[in-house]
DNA sequence: AGGTGGACCCGAACGC
DNA sequence: TGCGTTCGGGTCCACC
């Protein structure tokens, strides 16, 4: 389950090998995940193409190439790249594409479960196409709890569904929302415009704190979930509450709960977040 | 418009 | 041991 935290480690033990370099060679074996588009074509195309920069927006990574044009990449659930100087290794059934770069070092893509998406965007496609379903990025910049305010008095779901709102809070996912929830001492069920300033401003520090803490372990490794060179994350040792439902709080201690929102499961502490 | 629930996948975990 | 069932997660889409 790839969030940001997970996206962005990736992107940073990939972009030192694509930048600069060609795809030399690219081979599509899933048809799903170049839909609706065939897969034969999109690796046509991406033929040749030289990689100016390889960067993130939300859950997404943007491989600019030179000519313009955009491979726009979602891991969705369970996608990941593999970068090999020597070779591959031995088959693997989950590998969906495998590209090979023109100093003969390969990028194989391998998705368990296909959710995964390649698309190919022409110049000047990208902005509307990611304008419309991803807010501005949540880190390397000032959060301000007066802009964000109005956008959560318009909203009446749950907070935790409303933290799952690409557009709203981009890159975060189901396991840095209840972290993040847990750290403002937030009911994941609250609505969302019954937050005080006082409790956004919160919301937003324990955001930024969850996805901060995210990178700085490398991401989680739950299941699937690699970087870029084949290594785990530890942030899955670090959890507050994802997962822990009936281990102790640690500011507390007490017993750690699971509930529903959002369609999701959420985890929290009954005591600290009320 | 905002909210909700199902569809898409498939391995793991669970129940009998 | 073996089989069938349930679950989960990001995004899109249909429907209220």
């Amino acid at each position: 389950m790839p969030e940001l935290p997970e996206v962005e480690t990736i992107r940073v033990g990939l972009e030192p090998k694509l930048v600069g370099r060609t795809f030399e060679r690219v081979e599509i074996f899933d048809p799903r995940l170049t839909r609706p588009y065939d897969p034969l074509e999109v690796a046509a195309e991406l033929q040749g193409e030289r990689i100016a920069g390889l960067e993130r927006r939300g859950k997404y990574l943007v491989v600019r190439f030179e000519s313009g044009r955009v491979l726009l990449v979602h891991l969705r659930m369970t996608g990941g790249f593999l970068h090999a100087r020597g070779g591959l290794g031995p088959d693997d059934p989950y590998r969906r594409a495998v590209v090979r770069l023109d100093d003969g070092s390969d990028v194989a893509y391998r998705d368990v479960r296909r959710f995964g998406t390649w698309l190919l965007l022409e110049p000047g496609e990208l902005e509307p196409y990611l304008d419309s379903r991803v807010g501005e990025e949540l880190l390397g910049r000032r959060l301000f709890t007066k802009s964000v305010q109005p956008l959560l008095s318009r909203r009446r779901a749950p907070i935790k569904a409303v933290l799952l709102d690409q557009r709203l809070f981009p890159g975060v996912g189901n396991i840095y929302a209840d972290e993040a929830l847990w750290w403002a001492r937030i009911h994941p069920l609250r609505q969302a415009d019954g937050l005080d300033l006082a409790e956004i401003k919160r919301l937003l520090q324990g955001v930024r704190r969850s996805l901060r803490h995210g990178i700085d372990r490398q991401g989680a490794t739950l299941r699937d979930y690699r970087d870029a060179d084949g290594s785990s994350g530890s942030m899955q040792h670090e959890f507050r509450v994802y997962g822990r439902a009936g281990e102790p709080c640690f500011r507390c201690g007490t017993p750690i709960e699971k509930t529903r929102a959002g369609g999701r499961g959420t985890w929290f502490c009954p005591n600290c977040q009320q």
